[in-house]
DNA sequence: AATGAATGAGCATTCATTCAT
DNA sequence: CATGAATGAATGCTCATTCAT
């Protein structure tokens, strides 16, 4: 009665083991396939591929995950929820200070990120991959947008500021870091970016607005 | 006179047919094959599908593209070629509007963008191709650069403008639109956003730089 | 009535042409046949390779010839015609010369045999093939039998000789003396290869039989 | 001890399995390869006839062989190992009693032989395998020559014996045994074979070298 | 629970053959 | 007559998934 009760969940895991051994079995699944998608991308990935590269046979693959789609929706699933962004506080003596902070934050997520590049291809096949993908991103928005709202109504914002176009704005800067460390191979100057952002959406000290 | 100029650039088109009937069917499959991508993805398009969708058999397929992967590279060759960013010329009476004009140019090539989307997970496992794309990625940088550098040195820019940065900022945010409009279902208000864009740029009016 | 006369002899030939210009392709058609059968062996070399070989058009080759076994049926036709062995005349002053001679001209009729390296595969599959051959072969065999048994009847051979044996181990030697060749990549002695069949055949002048 | 030595020679099988029964399935699998192989030509034998023929899946033929021809190269493996002629002795009271005994054993080995009607076709596409056929070859050819020698040595044979040329003689006659009987019909007296070899070799008792 | 052998649907590709031009 | 574009049956091979051990 107990030992069974949540285990099929949404009929999506076929199985999430209690016992250690198998928890580890699990997440070693898991890790190879982040790995294995981040690498190769999503659909060449084979499940035997990520079962043999996490030392487990396929069997096994299939006992926790009812196919390779479904290991894909777990590791979001786990990424997002460590994705939240910070409340993006504009209103501060120093926001440039603020936002370079956040920006560099970002980018430690990069391995997270990582599974973003794998992902456009499956959001047009898999409407309900794209809705959860989605949604993470309206959060950052939102959050992108809140903070904007309050420096606004504080006056500290260009008056006729589009929020929407900015904080959509900045949103596409931040998800681009990532690639363009990667084709570049030069690391971003978070100032530098934090600064020029600002510019969008302040006007300079010396204006009045 | 410049039609099939340089049709063999990426060579390996295992036949471009002469004749009308057969440049017809041969476009038919292109087409077909663009829409398909754009619509479903690459992988999980196969050459049956084009074909059939093109109202072709499958070793008509074969006679004009090698494979799949040859027939996307055919269609981004026709696009990127069309797809040259004008020149941006930011020391103008009026560089917003000027901006403005871009933007929107630069969506109506919507078509090509969807191309865009297929390709992410190619890149990873194509190096050619990969290269292809960073190359056209390239041209769009070095023009909207060159701009920038001219308005820097007449003076109209922020002074200590990161010239890079920005370019990158605009290529991306340029680069995003049609997956915005995508998402949200919106039309863009190009002439806020170039206002946007400005401002990461020139610096008020009212200042003196 | 005169012109279509014996065109679809045995129908088999879709069309033997009576024209000059026709018959060149059609010959042509043939020799590109030989050639690739021989460099490539049968089943790999198709249709569309052995017209365009020829320099003709794939419809054209379907014009002389209803499908690639019937070109080769008709290379073989020619050929065996053309490779009536002489007839043996083992009742001389010195068989020994004139095997060698036999030999000799027989490996002049090598390339012919370049197709005897391609049928193997064939005969197996093509009954009506195999038997045009195998008579071919047999015709052969009863040349040499025939001088076999009249030197047998002059009391010029060993008087216990199986004809048939001797008769078939002869044909077996003189079969595969182009594949040796080829092998070893070593002209045939002829001479000595006459002595040592004369050895099977005659006792040493010396003996009394 | 001995059974599984050598089995990787040729490389590349993607799998040779240890349990009895996956044993069982790849032999099966050779089994119904080498039946097809002789009864209907390589080319024209399919793996998904072979698999069908074993009792299996076209999958699981994969999982053993990585394609036909490797399906054919252990099937060479293991019948060529077999297949070392024995040596020849000539020095011996009775040599065509012996040699009739060796042609004999050799016919035994006719199943192996089948395979050799299969191979001319692939000789020419493919060289790997044409040189391990050589090669085996070779050891026959190897065998009887140094047999020759050693006679020739005692001075029991033709002292004007061109050894070379005799081995290649007895060598093709040997090989050509099964098509023969094939062809014919006919059982082989192998003891009257060896008697029209041994007056290749040996001068008759009566005369004096 | 774990394993990995077995399955077979499905995709890529080739090529003999036809037929409109 | 010649052409070569078009066809689609047939083959090679992969891989997600099942299931007996």
């Amino acid at each position: 009665m107990s030992e069974h009760e949540d285990r099929q969940l949404a009929g999506a895991f076929p199985y999430v083991p209690q016992q250690k051994r198998a928890q580890q079995k699990r997440n070693s699944l898991l890790e190879s396939g982040r790995e294995l998608f981040i690498k190769n991308g999503y659909e060449p990935t084979t499940a035997k591929e990520i079962a043999t590269h996490a030392g487990v046979a396929i069997g096994t693959f299939y006992r926790y995950f009812s196919d390779k789609r479904q290991l894909l929706l777990a590791l979001l699933q786990n990424q997002l929820d460590k994705m939240l962004p910070p409340e993006p506080k504009w209103i501060m003596a120093n926001p440039e200070q603020f936002l370079a902070a956040i920006l560099e934050s970002h980018f430690k997520q990069l391995e997270q990120i990582g599974l973003y590049q794998v992902l456009p291809e499956l959001l047009i096949r898999d409407p309900e991959l794209a809705e959860i993908l989605i949604q993470s991103r309206k959060n950052w928005h939102a959050r992108i947008l809140t903070g904007l709202q309050q420096a606004k109504e504080k006056g500290l914002t260009w008056p006729d500021l589009e929020l929407e176009v900015v904080a959509w704005s900045i949103l596409v800067i931040l998800e681009n870091i990532p690639k363009k460390e990667k084709e570049s191979g030069l690391k971003t100057d978070y100032v530098e970016l934090a600064k020029i952002i600002c510019r969008m959406v302040f006007p300079p000290k010396g204006m009045t607005s």
